[in-house]
DNA sequence: ATAATTGTTGACCTTTTTAGTCAACAAAAA
DNA sequence: TTTTTGTTGACTAAAAAGGTCAACAATTAT
């Protein structure tokens, strides 16, 4: 039940131009090296962020990447579907009508119970929690000084 | 984020066995057969569930396996953990001493959130409530004949 | 203009994990 | 003592994950 690396590292780019955000465009380089993923998969990832308008991208020197929406409507849950598909522990869930047994079969259910669960977190949290919930953290840390 | 087939396929042999309860041993030829489960693949997966004390095996004519506890002693966490480890989507939740910067990391924060949120299903779930469910649901398709 | 700086794409490769097979063996019952 | 079962560990094939690369396209700075 592993998160793929994709979803776990968009995440964490997400985190950082939400943080950065109104502050024009982010260095891919930057980046790469702050979250430690090597660039050039770092550059395949942000293609399908790209596609479905989470981001956009500025080319050329001083270029890079930015939100494009607000941080409070960006999902947790949109990222991971974009960068790592249906979270649903297993096919069934999604696709039911390829299961005819699915109406008899109880550990269906269990999974989609599984799933929903799941749902409720990414669905609820947004990157404008994650912000506010990072900086809260920071405040904390320093005052243990 | 897919649940590998040994935990899907484990959860289904014990609702065998779960429905099974008090009629002596379920040979595993049977179990694969109605399970569509190749059986030197089920013969591995019986193993560990063996050594964890959930089934116990009986050899020779007239043997197979069966439930060592109460259907409802046994909690779909527990099969889980065992044929498949840890459901974390990510390693550092479960071994937070590793990643030092988990402190001021609310990535880490959320990956554990969801964690919680799966383990809450799994841990309130026996194969008890399992059977149940697929009773009542086997009437229900009976009365809408 | 054009050189320097960035992002874009698709093809490719390597490693790891998953799923499954097989053969030789061990125990119990008929 | 033969037949019926389960046990084990080594092995293999296929798929997925993770990552690399080279050639290209768009901007900006000079």
């Amino acid at each position: 039940m592993k998160l793929s690396t994709r979803a776990r590292y968009g995440t964490r780019v997400l985190l950082e131009l939400a943080l950065h955000w109104g502050k024009g465009p982010v260095l891919l380089k930057d980046i790469a090296q702050r979250q430690q993923i090597p660039l050039p998969y770092l550059q395949q990832l942000i293609g399908p962020l790209v596609k479905e308008g989470i981001i956009k991208t500025t080319r050329g020197a001083r270029g890079g990447i930015s939100l494009l929406k607000l941080p409070k409507e960006v999902r947790l849950s949109e990222v991971i579907q974009i960068l790592e598909g249906s979270i649903t522990p297993v096919a069934c869930v999604d696709n039911p009508e390829l299961y005819p047994l699915s109406d008899t079969c109880v550990t269906h259910d269990i999974w989609a119970e599984v799933k929903k669960a799941m749902d409720r977190v990414l669905e609820s949290t947004t990157f404008e929690d994650l912000v506010e919930h990072k900086r809260e953290k920071i405040r904390q840390k320093q005052f243990r000084k």
